[in-house]
DNA sequence: GCATAAAATGTAATCGTTTACATTTGCCTA
DNA sequence: TAGGCAAATGTAAACGATTACATTTTATGC
């Protein structure tokens, strides 16, 4: 591969000069600019990243980790990020990492390795503590946390998200003031912190009078369609049933008011529906669903900024949570019961 | 941050030795790893991965370039890659890249950069062509082509990925066979080549004889669930009206369902709908989708190893189309159509 | 045309690893 | 115990860029 060196002999200057040509075009006369461009498009020369970042000890770029892409959630986060990153010059590079094994370890690791200048985490780490994390001062490049919740566990990180308790604690409300007393709750794995706060809005929700809270009921939809699914039937299969079932995000939803409709029921007309995140699916399920609405866009984008910040001004790194607000989009999949 | 000679110096060795200690062990006396092994616990080194992969040359990392992180479609080819990576000791990053924003430069400037050891494209790239692609030899990282296909303008790039054209056709023949007649076709936008494939896959069926030819039809949908129920509304207010549209992704089917449900008509009894990929919610739409499902998982796999040889072997770097088996999934949203 | 400042360019050190090669140490055998 | 060989360790150059500092060239004012 050609490089600098190779291009400063080509065009007869030091390979100084070259690298000023490419990095402060101004600081080079114009004559020697020419020789030196004309070179670089001889040799077809291109900088090395690698040896770039390892000697400014500054990649420019952003880390995001994921724990699945095809999540839909995360199209309009990502959307957010990107161009926020994109007006400030910042590549992004997405590592994807399954929920189970994200630990802090293993963010300590990556956070190490230098292969990026910050990590935004869209995802709640397991709740082993690691010194890297905890505290400002020796990170040794920042963090922050977006959509999700920090571990209690965990020295508390700089994150933005909405607040996820009382957003739960709203649709569960909403539910109650549609004459619904017994409400199921669908939530994710324990590994997953943020659907235990939802679980925890929905709880408070429910036990916040005797007539509903004899109804708390819980089941575990793993996050995913099918477990939904099987959470669901387990649920019907209950006397007496419940008439609203509220899951811990759309996904989960949507299995459930598959599984609902499989039984030979009928949403809402039998069993009202409630899901979270408003996935663009949302609005398209049958019956278009009702569900709280984030700022996935913004949250993006605020993350990003979030982490620019530290990354320009390692003093500004707070441990601040920054919430962003949410709101119920009433749709079709919830009806009124009279009993 | 400590560096390796920081470790040397309070082990009392040679920063060769530490390195020997990390890289290979055997090649170090017990009593001096266990020197090292404590200093590095003490200092809490770990090794700048930047400065590593410049010298080395190697990154051990490939990057796979998606149009959007988001799309369903790639959960699972992610896992094939994710789990053949792993196995190998391999990092995945992801740069996500729109679809609209990707041309050869783009991606030449990518493999140029050295910040990965492979790429994976699983996006089409618009038809302008770039010596950096054509041709084996002069690449200066390996590249394959996962699900997608390769333009004809463009020196053509080893991939992996079914038989669009084949599988559309047999979609479309479906469809016929089960006495459709004015089947439409609800196809991506002109960026997306494999879109174009499924397209002309369509034509092909459809072409075949001349009682369906007179029907053809196309309507962009843009990719979208709301370009897809626009291209909806537009079909269904033909006269005659389409007794089945065809679209070129699960995504568009989705959309054309809502939309065909919102003009009060009902799938399959009045419109049979088939989409393509087979993605996750194909089977709990109502009425669950018929669609072609492609082995995505596989498809990761067989196109991680296929950079691996390249950048293993530089010769075995070879240009050919490896094609995995397709199948049509049968399941509720199309209906016999009896005049 | 000369002194001087400013602009342009060059020299060489540096970033943190790895590694070819040189040197030292340890061990075995005769 | 000397000799020889293998194992262990050290030395120093390299990777490709950036940059502080030194030097040369150019421009300016008189």
């Amino acid at each position: 591969m050609v490089s600098i060196n190779h291009v400063a002999e080509i065009a007869g200057v030091s390979n100084a000069t070259v690298s000023r040509c490419i990095n402060d075009p101004l600081k080079v006369s114009k004559r020697t600019r020419a020789k030196v461009q004309s070179a670089i498009a001889d040799t077809g020369y291109t900088a090395n990243t690698l040896a770039r970042s390892f000697r400014r000890g500054k990649t420019n770029m952003i880390m995001v980790v994921i724990p699945s892409v095809g999540d839909p959630f995360f199209t309009l986060v990502m959307e957010g990020i990107r161009a926020a990153a994109k007006r400030c010059g910042y590549t992004i590079m997405i590592n994807e990492t399954q929920l189970s094994d994200l630990n802090a370890d293993e963010i300590g690791a990556m956070m190490v390795s230098r292969q990026a200048d910050g990590i935004i985490l869209l995802a709640s780490l397991s709740p082993f503590g690691n010194a890297m994390l905890s505290g400002t001062s020796n990170r040794p490049i920042p963090i922050v946390i977006g959509c999700e919740t920090v571990s209690s566990d965990l020295a508390s990180l700089p994150s933005v998200h909405i607040d996820n308790v009382g957003a739960a604690k709203e649709a569960t409300e909403y539910l109650i003031s549609q004459g619904h007393r017994n409400v199921s709750f669908i939530s994710g794995p324990e590994s997953s912190l943020l659907t235990k706060d939802r679980e925890y809005g929905y709880l408070k929700g429910m036990l916040a009078s005797k007539t509903t809270s004899e109804y708390v009921q819980i089941e575990d939809g793993g996050m995913s369609i099918h477990g939904s699914a099987k959470a669901t039937r387990k649920l019907l299969s209950q006397r007496p049933r419940p008439t609203a079932i509220f899951c811990a995000n759309d996904e989960m939803a949507m299995g459930a008011i598959h599984e609902i409709k499989n039984q030979g029921l009928s949403v809402p007309e039998d069993i009202s529906v409630i899901g979270f995140d408003d996935i663009r699916y949302a609005e398209i399920t049958d019956p278009p669903l009702t569900t709280i609405y984030q700022p996935a866009e913004e949250i993006g984008e605020r993350v990003f900024y979030r982490v620019l910040r530290s990354i320009e001004d390692a003093g500004a790194d707070d441990d601040m949570a920054e919430i962003v607000p949410h709101k119920l989009i009433i749709r079709k999949s919830v009806k009124k019961f009279d009993r």
